[in-house]
RNA sequence: GCGGUUGUAGCUCAGUUGGUUAGAGCGUCGGAUUGUGGCUCCGGAGGUCGGUGGUUCGAGACCACCCAACCGUACCA
């Protein structure tokens, strides 16, 4: 009876959103992030950390109310009750950050950072609820041709990362010309910011549903293909209209081809005589002409009115880097994958904190994305790292010998401070049986083993086993027997020549894998 | 949040109109081989059949509710 009582033990399980993380992904998004801070770095770009947690009001509209604290973003009340939140983007913690110093630091201030940022929300595909950002921002440069500047910077970004020039764009528009739009066609005011929000959800769908699609969420609404309805904004025909045709939904099709003549042909709208439309336009047109001097044409850095980006803080320029290939999952589909990072202007973030307005612009690259779409471009090092040269152990009691000599191979092999580092190991399982410590480096992907049982030491002489070479003459062997007696890749040399022995291996194999 | 689909071993799955003790492949561990990885052969461990309640002589299967995952959709700073 004792039998059938099984302790509880606790599932080993992950809450949904996080993952672990294992030594290929981490090493990627090492050399990842290199490349990225490399480029921000060349701009003049310092880094800057702040913390994981902060006020709950000083990263803005979320403040949580006792019925659910948490939703959207992970809360915790601290000892004195005051509410503290993870936080759920970079920018946020930076406008605290330049107004908690704002003397200290000179203007503009040009900053980058990458972190982990939470949000509490259901995961997908791609999308978790722990994720790496990594953020650029200047702070206190009004003009556009900051705005301009980070978009060149995103696109110089996207190529240092191995995408080729065609295979990314950077879509810029003005937060201004949709509001001068929507203010057109009689949605401006206080009594329809409710509306304007469902508009401008719409046209940000734009990649997702099509034109098609988008007319369907401005007029009536959308039927998903669940069955699943999802009410429109309710405007007229004549009002989808005359969106649309700000939108230039036909350009899109010739994005990335020629000069960027979206901006100037904004220029001929009707909505002209609509203040906030004529200021957003003149930006956009400023804008192309800073790009366009400096090189990057419209294959790089393109005008699209339809670019939305978040509704909450941008005023000005928005921007998004998008992928123009097909990124395609472990199972074979294609997926969906939208923007890879954006960002913008926005001017009253840090002026939340101070009685004085400071101007700010700045941008996000998803990491995590941005590296499964890296991967699948084979841009990314996913080719398995040798594994550590083993020193197996014979005679246990002889442990000591065997630690010298990892370590005089440790030492050898990793002389030069700037290659990549060579592991040695001595094997620290259970030496009893012989094969394992084999079957171990084997599965550490180990490029030698080091052998030195009774016999080699009363010669002097160690064993040096290319475990490569072996798994190569392994394919003519069929019979165990005969597998164990080959001793396939071995060679038997003076103790003295352990080191050589041992980089003559390396060096054959690096010229393998080379090939 | 809403809609749909699916839950059987670590993974991929089988399990007949409801019928005895729930199976396979892969993986894992051990052995054949106490000094040699791979192949081969032999053996072991591993299951609250997602959960709870119900129908029934009898439920992995049928019903209800719950939970979870996946897909779509909404939200997304």
């Amino acid at each position: 009876m004792a039998k059938d009582k099984k302790p509880k033990r606790v599932a080993p399980r992950l809450p949904r959103g996080f993952v672990d993380r294992e030594a290929g992904d981490l090493r990627a998004q090492e050399a990842m992030l290199a490349t990225i801070r490399r480029v921000y770095e060349s701009y003049g770009f310092e880094p800057v950390e702040t913390p994981v947690f902060e006020f709950t009001d000083a990263l803005g509209k979320f403040l949580p109310d006792s019925d659910r604290p948490n939703e959207g973003v992970f809360s915790l009340q601290d000892d004195d009750e005051q509410w503290m939140s993870l936080r759920y983007d970079l920018t946020a913690p930076l406008a605290r950050f330049v107004a908690e110093n704002y003397e200290a630091l000179p203007k503009p201030y040009r900053s980058y950072r990458a972190g982990y940022v939470f949000r509490n929300e259901k995961p997908g595909p791609g999308r978790f609820r722990q994720f790496m950002q990594f953020d650029a921002d200047i702070v206190g440069a009004p003009n556009v041709s900051a705005d301009a500047e980070m978009a060149m910077m995103m696109a110089d970004t996207m190529e240092a990362l191995g995408i080729p020039r065609g295979q990314y764009v950077i879509r810029v528009n003005n937060r201004k010309v949709l509001d001068g739009v929507l203010e057109a066609i009689g949605l401006g005011g206080e009594e329809n910011a409710g509306r304007r929000l469902t508009v401008l959800r719409a046209i940000d769908k734009l990649d997702k549903f099509g034109v098609e699609g988008v007319r369907l969420l401005l007029g009536e609404g959308r039927k998903d293909e669940s069955g699943d309805f999802t009410p429109g904004a309710g405007l007229s025909r004549e009002q989808i209209a005359d969106l649309l045709s700000v939108l230039q939904f036909t350009e899109l099709e010739f994005r990335g081809v020629g000069s960027n003549t979206a901006a100037y042909t904004l220029q001929n709208s009707k909505f002209m005589t609509v203040s906030t439309f004529a200021a957003g336009v003149e930006e956009l047109v400023t804008i192309t002409s800073f790009v366009e001097s400096a090189g990057y044409d419209s294959k790089r850095i393109y005008i699209d009115p339809s670019v939305v980006r978040g509704l909450e803080y941008y005023t000005g320029p928005v921007f998004e880097a998008e992928l123009l290939f097909d990124v395609v999952n472990e199972k074979g589909q294609k997926v969906q994958f939208g923007s890879v990072g954006g960002g913008g202007r926005y001017d009253g973030l840090v002026s939340r904190f101070m009685s004085q307005p400071v101007p700010a612009t700045g941008f996000s690259i998803g990491v995590s994305r941005l590296m499964t779409a890296l991967k699948n471009l084979g841009r990314l090092e996913t080719e398995e790292r040798a594994g550590p040269v083993v020193v197996t152990v014979m005679d246990k009691t002889r442990m000591a010998d065997y630690q010298a000599m990892a370590t005089r191979l440790r030492s050898a092999l990793n002389a030069d401070p700037s290659a990549p580092p060579v592991p040695v190991e001595v094997f620290q399982g259970n030496p009893k049986q012989f094969g394992k410590q084999l079957q171990y480096a084997d599965r550490r992907n180990s490029p030698c083993v080091v052998i030195q049982g009774e016999d080699e030491k009363a010669a002097g002489k160690v064993q040096v086993k290319d475990l490569a070479l072996g798994k190569e003459l392994s394919a003519e062997i069929t019979d165990n027997a005969e597998w164990r007696e080959a001793r396939a890749g071995q060679e038997l040399v003076d103790e003295a020549q352990m080191v050589d022995a041992v980089k003559a291996i390396l060096a054959r194999q690096a010229g393998t894998r080379a090939r």
